[in-house]
DNA sequence: TTTT
DNA sequence: TTTT
């Protein structure tokens, strides 16, 4: 049945991304990303706790990640689970869990380098796709496509 | 800024999709979804509490709604709230929210008459747009779109 | 049947935090909310779009909106959606839809005043303890809730 | 920081859950979730890709897991995304992901063996109480929490 | 390995 | 006005 694998982050970059350009106009950015939550334990101790994903971004958004991310950049992220499967060496089923993002929005201010210009305009969305909530659904991937970037 | 705005339901339609055929094959439907909250009060009662919404579906989706949705259809929805404001009569200023979907998932069994065929097919996801988690992002919205529904 | 209304927004506040106490340690606080959206259309031409939400927010999250959020403030917040229905004066049907906060994480630095003091306190996470789907609707907020916030 | 960190799931079990009842009256459950997606690729075939997820669920709602889920029980979930890491006996880093469930909706009908019985209870939704970011991480699981629950 |  |  079609089912539903959704997966929200909000969390920091412990690295810069990792950008591989591969033939045909391919690019892949991994990401290493923290969600850090923050409570009191019974004791009145503050505890924090932190979870590191691998996120794995393709074509145009890992253009994006490629010229404005940076180790420490704030995101966050639509994607889904991803998991691979495979056998190691002594013969072990092994398996890999990451993050295919589909959407991002850069949650600090404008990236370095876009100064000037309007108000307002400091955090920016990307979408792997005819951005989710645009009327007209048409986006090209491929080497052309940072032009139509809404920035 | 770029921000976020998503909402995401569980709930049954109250009534059978009102579909509008505009020019230009475009196309509207409105759905009317209840999604329903239980819990025990203080005293141990279980209360039940219904939340009422405005849904607008466009083009494949509402093809999709027309063919196989109905009263009581059980229904997985992501969207965005939006909100239309006006004034009425009397110079008030109105403002009434709706859901704009953006994906869809049956969560009944297989569509009425859609008998036979794969087993493990029975629900079935739509997007408006190029799938959310679709590899290749070609989709064509318009007249022919149903024969790039994944069924 | 138990279904799902949830919702998930990031934006900044248009306005100081509106906030009411009540009787018997009770606060609420209505927020406006900006959630902006922006995309080239067919021209190529940038477009923004902006809608607003009205939030509302009880007890302890009342309490941190109120010393911590300012207009500007910028938010990640899940909750759900809640309709208001009642007749006017001349008898007609009215509806106004609102988001009841569930949970806030405040995407700004440091709150104002915070400066110096405890590490891993930039962005801070908060719940209003029943959770939308808990069973006992029996929230524990009062006077000695602010001990509880992590920081 | 205080981030986020959510996971959105609807998909079927591929087995009976896994229940161990520990001391001091925790429980825990392991689930297998299958999430499916379908599309067709560029060629026109219908595509179908599973992906299989380690749902652990604590208290009661692994109470819940043991009495009204099976093999092919279909679910609504949330929870979080939450991995192990450790060192192998060949000295290599190890890491398993799984997701923390926080809440749960069984998306079947009425439970078996519950026929007859209270108008309302067809699809079920439970809680973990102190859900993900919860400044207090005090969870009143018990023997008795069943009365809690909204049915 | 992030963030404050 | 849905669902069980």
């Amino acid at each position: 049945m079609a089912g539903v694998n959704k997966v929200i982050l909000i969390g920091n970059l412990g690295a810069d991304p990792e950008v591989k350009h591969l033939e045909g106009d391919k690019v892949v950015a991994n990401l290493r990303l923290a969600t850090t939550e923050a409570y009191k334990d019974r004791s009145g101790n503050r505890v924090e706790n932190t979870e590191w994903h691998d996120l794995e971004v393709w074509d145009g958004l890992a253009r994006v990640a490629e010229q404005y991310m940076k180790k420490g950049s704030k995101l966050y992220v639509e994607g889904k689970i991803k998991s691979d499967t495979w056998q190691d060496e002594q013969g072990n089923n092994r398996k890999r869990t990451k993050i295919r993002v589909l959407s991002l929005t850069m949650l600090d201010g404008r990236p370095d380098g876009q100064s000037g210009g309007s108000p307002g305009a400091s955090n920016q969305s990307y979408n792997n796709a005819p951005p989710q909530q645009m009327p007209s659904p048409t986006v090209s991937e491929g080497p052309g496509e940072e032009d139509d970037l809404p920035f």
